[in-house]
DNA sequence: AATGAATGAGGATTCATTCAT
DNA sequence: AATGAATGAATCCTCATTCAT
């Protein structure tokens, strides 16, 4: 592949299919222990294509971890009423992306190779980068109304960020066995305690269930 | 090497020596992207030597993983005190974890090692299998005498060990700048804040600061 | 492709804009590191178009060849004054070569390929042969008039087959700062004086400069 | 292969060997054409070998060209006389770079790669750019001192190199059915004769033979 | 004529592991 | 213990050529 050419219809189909197959592959066994063989195998077709509509492998993931990252961020604007309280705005976002990482679990996946990867890290690092800043700004203005602990917003941010990807992880490697909507759900009561100043501000924020959430990008087989 | 031989003085350094470097890179840049050659080139030893003290590349980073998890538990076991209430042995323990995380950082990138290698993914999560069951033990016995909100304690162990493991794996990439010793405080804080049933609860468990923390290992220079 | 079809008017014009293409693209980089992809793309057209004009990339290569050589001896044909004696004949056919080389410098870089690829080494070396073969046949004239050196025909005509093909290699590696003209006027007096058995008789076929000389194919862009 | 490590007696001997098959092939089939596969089993080691002691094929390749240059200069410098008159030396160097190419033709054909590959031009032109400087320091002093005709000593020189170079190549494509040394006193006596300003100037220095040739390198296997 | 898609043989390179000394 | 040498399977990627439309 040379640069952005022009697909036709079947062209975008066979790369969409591309993609699928190698993040089911990437999430089962991994980055490195996928070959491109592999890819080209589950779907199908011959090695040579592969370069027909990817540089190589890793423009490939490059490709997959920037859709996935878009998906998420639209699937928490979704989720979030902007008229909320902070606290409130951050429940629906953490609830939001906990069912957006177990329903497209193999693609969130991905977003874990940072550490194995140095080369991939500066493109999965800005996922979470992206999502604590949003985060920290919701928590300075809880702490200026007075329904947030006062911490440093940007640490305790990281927390809900990763408090959010933790659960995530043990729920993709099957430690989790419960609905994800239950999960969700606590993981919602467990960061709104965490951050609440006040027993009573918890109490509010986690009275009411949240609206159901609609996942961005169901329509596709890719997910 | 065939089997666990008797090492002389000299070769039990030369061993180490091998653990230190592979580790450091490992952290560094990863499993995968760490070649026997690196290792054996950053100790200045030829690569012939590698295999007459590991079985293979393989069996050297479970070595290394099964190291980190006993100094890890030895820190955290020194770190609590039997008598006090569940809530401050978590405390205590989620304190000592973040530092001894952040002072063998190099070592204990390892156990995020989790998903991209699908064959140490067992090793690798005993580590956490094991701290998630110790903390839900306690979070058991906080529930039951009303000190901890009465949430799943399984549930509720992984968020300390994830929010443990998560800020541990920001304070490595470079994202908290700060000294250790204060995020350990603001980490003991949060989970405290989160697992409390009650306001007051938090306040009493957090009214005083913990003991200095000895972290073990500390003698030899692989630490 | 399959025979020589009959191509419309548009067709031969776009397969003459492939050999232009071709042909610069293999003077530039050489033989082996121009792949068909480049050729296509330098001409605006889709790769599978390539192969409705050509066989393949060797046949492409071939009639390069063979166009070049049949202008090349056009021109010296046209430079010749067949009633000059023999050294004024080598003479004027080597200044014609010199200014056809340098004219057609991408299409002639294609005569120096011999060594690399072996297997255009038989149609390559046609060229300089029969080239040398008619020198030789004046050279020996030459030499039963007198002019000449009595040494080896063969020999010396490859010497001077040798100088022009030379001074034209490096003046298209661009080693030879100076009008063109003067170039082959230089290797006109050069190769008279290593040829003719007394200085005068160099000196006269020196005396006097050489008529205009007329390339072959001026006209087409491909030139 | 990583640096320039400290090879054992062994190890320079398989070096030298690999060396040696790489310029029989090269000079064989070219150098596109020659996979590193050829080379190997041409040398019987395993093709991972290669790489012990070559960063890459290309590497090879510029090592051998530059082993090629040394040992050709090593062979004009010893027999030229330093005392005799200009053009006497000029002959010395032709004749004796002949009877090298001759000698040494396998490896002397990577310098005709020149147009093919681009990506060596640099390190090719270089040998004839020196030999050229050489040679045209010499015609100077000798249009000084009348034994040369009065052109531009660069171009002259240009013209020797190429000489040389041409019957080189004719001789390696085997049209120059005679023993070396009398190819290279021919071309000995064009290059006098071309160059000479008079007729009694060049009879002089083609008056009595040459010393004989001693070739550097002719000890090793490799020429 | 023309295009984008598809094929697959082929070649370079890497690297864990083994071997001889 | 230690070294340099050797092995070869594995994998990425290239690119001439063919195909379907």
């Amino acid at each position: 592949m040379s640069d952005d050419r022009r697909l036709t219809e079947q062209g975008t189909q066979r790369k969409q299919q591309l993609l699928d197959q190698a993040a089911a592959l990437f999430a089962e066994r991994g980055y490195a222990e996928t070959r491109v063989l592999d890819i080209v195998q589950a779907a199908g077709v011959a090695k040579g294509l592969f370069y027909w509509y990817f540089e190589n492998k890793e423009a490939l993931f490059r490709e997959l971890v920037q859709l996935n990252r878009l998906r998420l961020r639209q699937t928490q604007a979704a989720a979030i009423d902007p008229g909320a309280e902070p606290l409130m705005q951050i429940r629906q976002g953490s609830e939001a992306s906990m069912l957006y990482m177990a329903r497209f679990s193999h693609f969130f996946s991905l977003l874990e190779v940072e550490n194995l990867e140095k080369r991939f890290a500066d493109d999965l690092r800005l996922g979470t980068e992206v999502h604590a800043a949003d985060v920290a700004a919701l928590i300075s203005v809880g702490i200026d109304d007075g329904t947030i602990r006062d911490e440093s917003p940007e640490l305790l941010a990281f927390g809900v960020v990763g408090t959010v990807g933790y659960y995530g992880h043990f729920h993709r490697t099957g430690r989790m066995p419960m609905p994800v909507e239950e999960l969700a759900a606590f993981v919602g009561r467990l960061i709104v305690c965490s951050l609440a100043s006040h027993e009573k501000t918890a109490r509010r924020v986690l009275a009411h269930p949240l609206d159901p959430i609609v996942l961005a990008g169901t329509a596709t087989p890719t997910g």
